[in-house]
DNA sequence: GAGTGGCTTTGACACAGATCAAAAGCGGAG
DNA sequence: CTCCGCTTTTGATCTGTGTCAAAGCCACTC
């Protein structure tokens, strides 16, 4: 497979991920130099991004799509570490060498900003530095709780705090009135699933025909979920089903 | 037990951390600005600086001393996410309230900044607002480094593993002629490092126990180990033993 | 419509690490 | 010196998840 679909977006100003990447506080004179500096690049689902050790001339928002970042063992155990969305931020300013593999997982457009450059205006434009922070500073509590679910969490409760995480996405992203059900397609096959919580990929199989069993979702063909009641899945995730408010 | 120690430190020009620390770039003037705005405190080992869900008004650097990071599930299972060692920056800017609980693993000096006035030292200061964005950055590959090591490594390996970045570490800090041996006190007990590496305190001890059998580690009393071949340690890790340089 | 390849499910069994229990080591207080 | 509380070690057993193997399902191609 090669790169397909040439993406339609030519202007920041039509962006989706406008206010919510690296650029989101821009104003239109900072945009207008980052528009200089960026070329997008589309990958079709499977393909690598790049690899662990890869010099990387680039730093890149996803724009649609997700992408994974992924560590691997000389034995070829492999450790999901990231798990990219849309306006979310790849690559390291300060750092010419990719630490992680990064693999499209589904079709995936990204906006790509020359790294030189873009390091510059890190340096010379607060909004950008700033915004880069905070987001940086996003990922590193998510890592941490995602830590929590690799290092004490059960099988049943690493996929059910899996599917809460991509439920709770979906129900932000399409923000219809708020119900307790969601339905949503998994953007992972059973093996990245198995690779972002440490298990197998069989344990992933049977832990989801669990949950089905059980009636805490149900499936629609392989990847489709249906969560009939949030509060139930957050309960089997282990996590505190009313967000920590009242307790 | 209570803070027993004050601290001799008084001015930023004889701090430790001076040149890691969050104020690693400041030039005279920005540190005087920051002076205004901090306190020193301590702590002694096993103290709770802060309590997830607590509001929090400051924001710190470790001067000396180790601090750990902890987030609780309900029924108890606790899980590390940090480990915080001079320099190392606790809180976060832009947050009112602290998400995770911080206790002092030994006895603890901490300067700590009003948050208030010091996230307008990061508006308004580039030098802290870059030298946080990398530190943070740094933070976040330790973390995702740590994902591995919790969802991949074997108990034998993960062990291993905490030992060689403690080696490293200290071999660092102790800048001496570089040979391939180390010897240095944990400053974590079993149930901390079973915490860090989620496992139970007595597979820690037994992991230990082997790897001191098999002559990878020696112990001095309960708490100081003496490595005679880091390389076989990393092995051990199942890290690449030459720093991937050559493969 | 049969054949092919990728993903997913299910089954049988093995084993690493958890759990439960007890004893040993060690430092501080009286 | 002895007692007490805490940490650490060691032992016996149990169990959740990994491993190995086979079959099912689905989309696509020829």
């Amino acid at each position: 497979m090669l790169d397909t679909k040439v993406p339609e977006i030519k202007d920041c100003s039509d962006c989706p991920i406008r206010h919510r990447a690296v650029c989101a506080r821009c104003d239109a004179d900072e945009l207008a130099l980052l528009e200089d500096i960026k070329y997008y690049r589309s990958f079709s689902a499977g393909q690598t991004v790049m690899w662990a050790g890869d010099r990387m001339d680039f730093v890149a928002s996803v724009v649609s799509g997700v992408a994974s970042l992924t560590q691997t063992m000389e034995d070829g155990r492999t450790q999901m570490v990231g798990l990219l969305l849309p306006s979310d931020f790849v690559g390291r300013p300060g750092r010419a060498v990719a630490s992680y593999t990064v693999t499209a997982t589904s079709d995936l457009v990204t906006c790509c900003f020359r790294r030189k450059p873009f390091e510059q205006m890190i340096s010379s434009t607060p909004h950008i530095a700033h915004r880069l922070l905070e987001m940086t500073l996003d990922e590193l509590d998510a890592a941490r709780e995602w830590m929590l679910v690799l290092g004490r969490k059960t099988a049943r409760e690493k996929i059910a705090s899996l599917l809460a995480i991509i439920a709770r996405r979906d129900a932000i992203a399409q923000q219809g009135p708020k119900t307790n059900s969601v339905v949503f397609d998994l953007p992972l096959t059973r093996e990245a699933m198995a690779d972002y919580l440490g298990l197998t990929l069989e344990t992933v199989s049977r832990q989801i025909s669990s949950l089905k069993k059980d009636g805490v979702i149900a499936l629609e063909g392989k990847r489709r979920v249906i969560v009939h009641d949030i509060d139930r899945l957050m309960e089997e995730a282990g996590d505190d089903s009313d967000g920590g408010f009242l307790s």
